[in-house]
RNA sequence: GGCCCGUUCGUCUAGGGGUUAGGACAUGAGAUUUUCAUUCUUAAAACAGGGGUUCGAUUCCCCUACGGGCUACCA
């Protein structure tokens, strides 16, 4: 590594939510980054402007700022190089394409779409590369006049990089190693569209540059096209400031093969999204891990563990830890599938850990989702505490805890009915009797004691109580130890919760 | 089709010329918990195949198979 100072980047396109993979690439450059005292910095990819989705650009900056991967520079907060949306740099590839057409790298070309598309149907495995070029209608097979009237003329017309001949390009992966490609199977890329958009093979090269990037990380699908890149940077003259790459493994369809997508989310029953997406195109939604009830903790750790560890067994990490144990070296080669059940371990392990205080945020919005608002911090903090181990998602805390705060609507009769009788009616009278009594038994172990004592002198195995105690009190049989909910909830609260349960068991057929 | 990348339990992976091939998720069994969950113990479960190299290959090399990616005026 030079004595360069690091800069990695992320470059989304809005097109679409924020998936997987996507985040993932944006926390290996965030891990490296940190590491090394670099800067991570975001760059918006909105050169396609028909595949442009409004309002995605907020939301990758929405996610990024949930999951805790806020860039150094991005085109709210600004920096260095601005600005950091490629639609707004379009004079500046302009500028680098015409400078490659000038000194013979690159060209103009007029073919049409329907032309292209025509050879691509009469010509098997066309390619716009050195085997046609000559035969297609581009400056390096018209005449210089013919091309200046073209131009003149304002004939729609892109530019393409050409591919030199027989040549093997090798480079250096991180995570690979050695790579070569033979540049006679590669066509010549366009560089600069119709439009005066750049493609990403162009906005990526000048970008990186002017940027001063040091380290590039981005998905395997991008190992194909990165000999485009590297000639790139030599016909630009750059060679000497390229980046280092680093081609990381694609996240892959837990059932079956492929690339992650969108739709398996949907028919598999687990988010691909950061956070829900909301495709105003299609109004369509897609859930995702924020809205599902992971902590973005949970979220980065899981996402860590696929496709790299740090040589132990340990498999739950913070960030800080990360970054301190993050190297690319350790990242593996090939494609990850992606487990859910996994996941959701993950999220479980987090809650587990996380303390209850830090919790209390993320709860109370997810029982106000449900449409319970709660008030008492102090209460909730220790109901939290209480069932936070049975809690495998954010969203679980509200059939966890929700009894904290409202007597059931509805009790488990079918648990309690059939050994229902005078007999328990009348032991948990007299419970009631006791508890109104005294002022003793705060503590969840007293409690239990006095209702064991009790139930010995009324001759009834305190087993056989416990269970109706716990549908009285939760509504069903679930939750912490009975006596724990009890003392929490209160003498007065559980005296009437008793009360009224007594008389809808008795009532219940 | 062509090119590139890859291949260790069902899944994520550790390991690496000599190991009882380790861990985690999921699964089975048991213990604890007078609910459920947690926790603990435990079981079953893998080096894609074939050739080399070597005293020895899961590890290195080659081939095959399989998987993935790319092959757009998408990224």
């Amino acid at each position: 590594m030079s004595d360069k100072k690091v800069r990695v980047r992320f470059a989304p396109s809005p097109t679409g939510g924020l998936h997987l993979g996507g985040v993932r690439t944006v926390l290996f450059n965030y891990l490296f980054a940190k590491k090394h005292q670099g800067d991570f910095v975001l760059r918006i990819e909105d050169t396609d402007q028909s595949r442009y989705v409004k309002g995605a650009e907020e939301y990758i900056l929405e996610c990024l700022n949930w999951c805790g991967l806020v860039p150094d520079e991005s085109p709210v907060v600004g920096g260095h190089y601005a600005p950091y949306r490629q639609s707004e740099r379009k004079a500046i590839y302009r500028e680098y394409a015409e400078r490659l057409v000038m000194q013979g790298h690159a060209y103009y070309a007029f073919d049409t779409p329907e032309e292209l598309e025509r050879n691509r149907k009469e010509i098997p495995n066309f390619q716009y590369g050195h085997a046609y070029r000559n035969s297609l209608r581009n400056s390096l097979s018209l005449s210089q006049t013919e091309v200046d009237q073209l131009l003149a003329a304002g004939v729609p017309h892109v530019i393409r990089i050409k591919m030199p001949e027989n040549e093997h390009i090798h480079f250096t992966d991180m995570i690979r190693g050695q790579v070569s490609f033979d540049t006679n199977l590669s066509d010549d890329k366009v560089l600069l569209k119709a439009d005066g958009m750049p493609t990403y093979h162009l906005a990526v090269v000048v970008d990186d540059y002017l940027m001063k990037i040091t380290h590039a990380f981005r998905g395997e699908e991008w190992l194909p096209s990165a000999p485009v890149h590297l000639l790139l940077w030599e016909y630009l003259g750059w060679k000497a400031d390229m980046p280092e790459w680093a081609h990381l493994p694609l996240i892959l369809k837990p059932d079956g093969y492929g690339k992650l997508s969108k739709r398996d989310g949907a028919r598999l029953g687990f988010p691909v999204y950061a956070m829900s997406w909301f495709d105003e195109k299609t109004g369509e939604l897609t859930p995702g891990f924020r809205e599902l009830g992971f902590l973005p903790e949970a979220f980065l750790n899981l996402l860590a563990m696929l496709g790299w560890n740090d040589g132990t067994d340990n498999e739950i990490f913070t960030i800080d830890e990360l970054v301190e144990k993050f190297s690319i070296k350790r990242v593996s080669h090939s494609g990850a599938k992606f487990d859910f059940e996994k996941a959701k371990w993950y999220n479980a392990e987090w809650i587990k850990r996380m303390p209850a205080a830090r919790l209390k945020g993320d709860v109370i919005s997810a029982l106000q989702n449900k449409g319970l608002t709660v008030t008492d911090n102090d209460y909730l903090v220790k109901v939290i505490d209480l069932v936070k181990e049975r809690c495998v998602m954010l969203t679980d805390f509200y059939h966890q805890l929700s009894f904290f705060f409202e007597q059931p609507k509805v009790y488990d009769i079918a648990a309690v009915k059939p050994k229902w009788n005078d007999v328990k009616i009348a032991f948990f009278k007299a419970f009631i009797t006791l508890l109104n009594s005294t002022d003793t038994l705060a503590e969840a172990h007293d409690m239990e004691q006095a209702f064991k004592q009790l139930a010995e002198e009324k001759e009834i195995k305190a087993g056989e109580l416990m269970l109706p105690l716990r549908v009285m009190l939760v509504g069903g049989k679930f939750g912490p130890h009975v006596f724990d909910i009890a003392t929490l909830l209160g003498k007065s609260e559980t005296i009437e919760r008793i009360e009224k349960a007594i008389i809808a068991f008795s009532a219940a057929e």
